[in-house]
DNA sequence: CATATGCGAATGTCAGGACAATCTCTCGAT
DNA sequence: ATCGAGAGATTGTCCTGACATTCGCATATG
């Protein structure tokens, strides 16, 4: 009944943290299925004396683990991997990632690309009413049918972002090629009848609403990075996510 | 241009870790306004020496801080006030404790109140599928106005909660009273027509759609807490979150 | 004048130790 | 046999100290 001991090989001239380096490792090791819903975890000592690393650094890294819900600590008793049900899946990525994890083959249709002023955009992004902002309309496809309509404000610092760019790779992943990295966004989301445009567009029959969602993206810094007003058909798709307190 | 100095009070008596001490006098700065956005924040090691504490643990206060989104960190630069665009407002809260802190009058009306057995929420919850769970049927209130129709499944630990439990409190309040704390949820949210109850319950008219949601709710130990059906009239009701990415 | 270089300041990482709090389990007394 | 006290194990909190990394800015250099 002792814990499993999982192989772990931290490289210490690496510039990637110890704690990570450990994170990365142990979480390959639930998600391998070498350690099941349930199992106890080696307890943070042994671990750091098997592995030649500080308590703390030990500590970091199975505090990264619980806050993605992969593990449970209870004080006196030890560590546990947690439920699966509440193992995060994702937190902040974009349909075109999604689609492709997938394997649903996405396509983009870049239905529009110009500098606009629009002062709902800019005031989302906290920028001055008058920014010129890019302003991008997708219809995004999987597996060839129409799923959803993306508007996208983009600020002045990325108005070089190519059709190309947008129909090789999606919007989320140009963005990361050049640095900016989205880490906080506020989203809002619901439902209502779409407009003709949309019905057309997403071939929509009857009377079936369309599910919405606008969201402002920031980076670590608080920056603005983008603005998006989206609208999917509800047939086809839900948002899915994780919430938590800690 | 030296930062503002906040004042700050610790007490090493108190069960309360200093850490979080220290992050709520320092949030509620931020919330009084006594700090703006964009204002430089006391260094690390300074605000350890002025408040003789060390420096791990001003550190996880302002760790907890940077994770709810107030302050920014940057090696090198220092720490500042992040966009208030940025603050995070809550993340896992219930309709009720929405309502009730816009002072919404929120109000409601039980329909259903029995013990059932139902495969998909048992199995939502990670429990065998013939495990007795508690049904509730809501229909939730603002300003007297159907809102939204609430169907909840709760594990036998819960399954005496009352009709009145519910009509005064809503149900988040009530598994609080019981020492009963949500921690971990996993949603997802759709959008749909509604069927022919609902729309009486919600008074809709026309085609309006309704807006869904599925949620599992855990404890801080991964026990299940709650499944839940909601759905919503989609002109009056959004679902607001943040989302980042640590 | 433009570009490098270097310095100070601030946060990031890591170590090692000490004690507290909490849980489980065993052992002993009744 | 049952119940309670205590021991052991494990995580939670806090401290001190050290060095690395990154950024802005002033200064030196071409």
């Amino acid at each position: 009944m002792s814990p499993q001991l999982i192989a772990v090989s931290i490289d210490r001239d690496s510039p990637i943290p110890l704690y990570h380096q450990l994170a990365r490792q142990l979480t390959a090791a639930i998600s391998d299925g070498q350690l099941q819903p349930g199992d106890p975890f080696e307890n943070e000592v042994a671990l750091g004396t098997r592995l030649q690393v500080s308590r703390p650094t030990v500590r970091r890294a199975i505090q990264e683990m619980v806050d993605q819900g992969l593990l449970i600590r209870r004080r006196g008793l030890g560590t546990r991997v947690a439920n699966r049900k509440v193992h995060r899946k994702f937190e902040l990525s974009s349909l075109y990632d999604e689609l492709e994890r997938e394997d649903r083959r996405p396509g983009t249709l870049v239905l529009e690309r110009e500098t606009v002023v629009n002062e709902r955009a800019a005031s989302a992004l906290d920028l001055p009413a008058t920014t010129p902002l890019l302003s991008i309309v997708r219809v995004r496809t999987a597996e060839g049918s129409p799923l959803a309509i993306l508007h996208n404000w983009l600020p002045p610092a990325h108005a070089d972002i190519t059709r190309e760019d947008l129909e090789q790779t999606g919007l989320y992943a140009a963005l990361r090629a050049r640095g900016c990295r989205p880490v906080v966004a506020r989203q809002s989301i619901g439902a209502r009848k779409p407009t003709p445009t949309e019905r057309k567009h997403l071939r929509i029959h009857g009377t079936q609403p369309v599910l919405t969602m606008t969201r402002m993206a920031f980076d670590s810094e608080g920056k603005a990075i983008e603005f998006g007003d989206h609208c999917y058909r509800s047939e086809d798709y839900t948002i899915d996510l994780m919430v938590d307190e800690r």
